[in-house]
DNA sequence: ACAAAAGTGTTGCATATACACCCATGG
DNA sequence: CCATGGGTGTATATGCAACACTTTTGT
């Protein structure tokens, strides 16, 4: 069925995507660049539009894999971001979502059919950013930093195995202040969060550190 | 603009109020009745559309005072519902919301435009709701349990003052379950969430209670 | 043997839970 | 004076935060 009342016609539905990882113990967020107007040249987060046949998780899904040839990430719907003019094309809400992923583990395209560029972006150095994308991230990132303890959201974020160090290096990253170490692992143990492979890390110039992985 | 590609032409935005009070110690939520298709006849929720105009949050606002007339309640935005099909009519997502308010405070019309019945319903007689609103309804009984405690969205079930028996007994009744007296007050006095009025309750069988107001 | 980072355990404090007694009112 | 419900305080357990020493490895 066609909807011609005008109070409420041509609405569109986008999901968007703060996507972060954390490298050498820099909090990051993956931005692409726009190739089109609106917002030609300018930086954005991933999102697009959410087709008639898809919720929006399938739809974010679908989204990151066409922008990014990224697949299984975790992430969580996060905020709903619908200031009237809030695209300058049409009247557009959109759903926003964070996931977090290994750096190490992701390749991503360059150059797409509308994006001319995309990259990582440390937390600090974010430039300013297309549509409302700016607050999108912006709460995004206090949605994360409120999550990073009660879910398990960052699961993607190391390999299968990984070690307490660069875990707790990542989590001070993120929420932008220090923890202490042996709180920080007796919480992630008791919680049973965690769990000890009895696997060491190899060929360090230090004590090696024992592995874990996600429970 | 207008949006021509058929994977996501003609969608639409809704918002959807689960409003809940409590009276007498039961717990209960506000059903309208549809005069009109789909779901003739059945109950649902408050809800309708977003208008290009609006933000979501001014759009439940305006619905939620055009389907009964009821202003000034507090409500918080709870979640989305997106699964394609979720409106016969066409491809509807909508924005989900909880609000509380005071049962005596509330004058509301029985009929509107679009809506041929209206009540107050006990949770546990709820009949099966049009549109996926069981589905909506359920989600936001667990997100009130939740939030139950660290919001102000009670401030609005009782008048200005009002008793800590009676705010106990509300409580228990949205979360089903039982709640010790005496640490119940002690939490909501401690955190300052509520404060003593100095007056009392007047002409009551028993013993008479303090009045209370939130702070 | 020393520096650098990894591993571990204890103690105090704050918060939450469990619980029992006294008080005011109406009948 | 008794039944009903309202008001208050204490003792314990639990979870969280602060904190210091020992171990392993490479140089």
């Amino acid at each position: 069925m066609q909807i011609n009342n005008p109070l409420y016609k041509n609405q569109g539905i986008h999901v968007v995507l703060s996507l972060f990882t954390v490298e050498d113990g820099i909090f990051k967020v993956f931005l692409i660049k726009r190739k089109n107007p609106p917002f030609k040249k300018k930086w954005i987060l991933i999102g697009g539009a959410c087709y008639n046949n898809e919720d929006v998780d399938t739809a974010m899904k679908r989204e990151l894999y066409e922008k990014t040839r990224i697949k299984n990430v975790v992430f969580e719907q996060c905020g709903v971001f619908s200031r009237p003019d809030r695209s300058p094309v049409c009247r557009m809400i959109a759903i926003s979502y964070i996931g977090v992923i290994d750096i190490n583990r992701v390749k991503y395209l360059k150059e797409t059919e509308k994006t001319e560029d995309a990259d990582w972006f440390s937390i600090d150095r974010v430039p300013p950013l297309g549509y409302d994308h700016d607050e999108i991230l912006a709460k995004s990132i206090e949605v994360l930093r409120q999550k990073i303890f009660d879910s398990d959201i960052l699961k993607n974020l190391f390999p299968k195995n990984f070690t307490l160090p660069s875990l707790h290096k990542a989590y001070e990253s993120i929420l932008g202040k220090q923890i202490d170490r042996r709180n920080f692992r007796k919480y992630l143990l008791q919680r049973e969060i965690i769990k000890d492979t009895g696997l060491y890390e190899e060929k360090t110039g230090r004590k090696p550190s024992k592995l874990y992985e996600f429970k």
